[in-house]
DNA sequence: GACAACATTTGTCATTTGGCAAAAAGCAAA
DNA sequence: TTTGCTTTTTGCCAAATGACAAATGTTGTC
């Protein structure tokens, strides 16, 4: 809960008063391995941070092929910012890649710290806008590189990430097969 | 001109007295094929609108090739946004792809717009914020796909772009060389 | 029209990757 | 340990792509 404090705090101010507001319209939650924060065909009403564990995006191209979107880890926020913004379903999953310790806002309790808290509407622009920043520029660079390149991008962006989330996964989110993947990692 | 106004009531309300206040901080400017509206190294101070033409983002990999990282074309935005919002010196170019019609505001501007108009922090932050779900929507799905269905997926998206932009920006843009671009076409 | 400058296509070959299936390795429960 | 299940690695071949060079096409200028 502290560690959700002190990333709000990165973007602005909260008095005591303000942060015990925001603690009191959270809601601690646990997901297992495997279960789903959010899932195609349903609008997104909650927004989650992340205190512990991997969450990844992922959907499923015409094919039926299952495609990793994206992974989020600790001291974020998680949200499928598509449908819960703009009160439309959902295409895609959010699911969690490892059991997960989640603080969840719901959209009304979000709406209330937002009428509330002077201020609250400005940070959570400013993580909004800094958060799809950092994935454009985590995702644009992929495509101008090859599949080795990406990898190994991967690993020194989220070192710690590759050991704890499935090959098939990150080949997925890579763009190639795991079966390349693998071919790739005995080159290395 | 109008253009811009219709496009920013799109996203909340202005009376004719703040229209008049935003027109009077902007400027007309006319960028040449090939000219620049930021450069890398440079702290980026403008945003444009695009009345007419196409822009594009671009940079250099170590190794000196050009990359297309994204296009922008007529009623949209087009900042540096890394650079602009954070005041740190960018590492890519915005060049003109054709001879362009832009409206510019100056990081000036913008701050006295903001300071005078009442929502106009809403209106940019909405713009903002959709600017950046379009372009991850688009750029993401674009790994899980091969080259032939990058290129379709272009076409599809923007018929009237490729016709505009050369070859070789658009094989970067996707991915692949220009040689294999033009194979792709043959076979379509 | 002739020319130059640039853009696009094509040819050739080496390399990468995908698709498929089987083998090997890792893991958890009995 | 054994067994069953899942994950990862390999092998094989076909298809896609990259790299490089040459040919062809296009455009604008004189």
């Amino acid at each position: 809960m502290e560690a959700l404090i002190n990333y709000l705090l990165q973007f602005g101010q909260l008095n005591q008063q303000q942060i015990d507001l925001v603690k009191s319209r959270s809601k601690e939650v646990q997901l297992k391995k495997e279960d789903y924060f959010s899932e195609a065909g349903k609008t997104a009403k909650q927004v989650a941070f992340i205190i512990d564990g991997i969450l990844r995006v992922c959907y499923y191209k015409n094919k039926g092929e299952e495609i990793t979107r994206y992974f989020i880890d600790e001291n974020n926020f998680a949200v499928d910012i598509n449908s819960f913004m703009y009160k439309i379903p959902s295409s895609e999953y959010i699911q969690a890649v490892t059991d997960c310790k989640l603080i969840i806002f719901s959209d009304y309790a979000l709406k209330e710290l937002s009428l509330t808290i002077i201020g609250w509407d400005d940070i959570i622009n400013q993580i909004t806008t800094k958060s799809l920043i950092e994935k454009v520029n985590r995702i644009s660079p992929m495509l101008a590189e090859d599949a080795k390149s990406r990898y190994l991008s991967f690993l020194e962006k989220f070192p710690q990430l590759a050991n704890r989330i499935p090959l098939s996964f990150l080949a997925s989110y890579i763009g190639i097969t795991q079966s390349s993947l693998s071919r790739i990692r005995r080159k290395i």
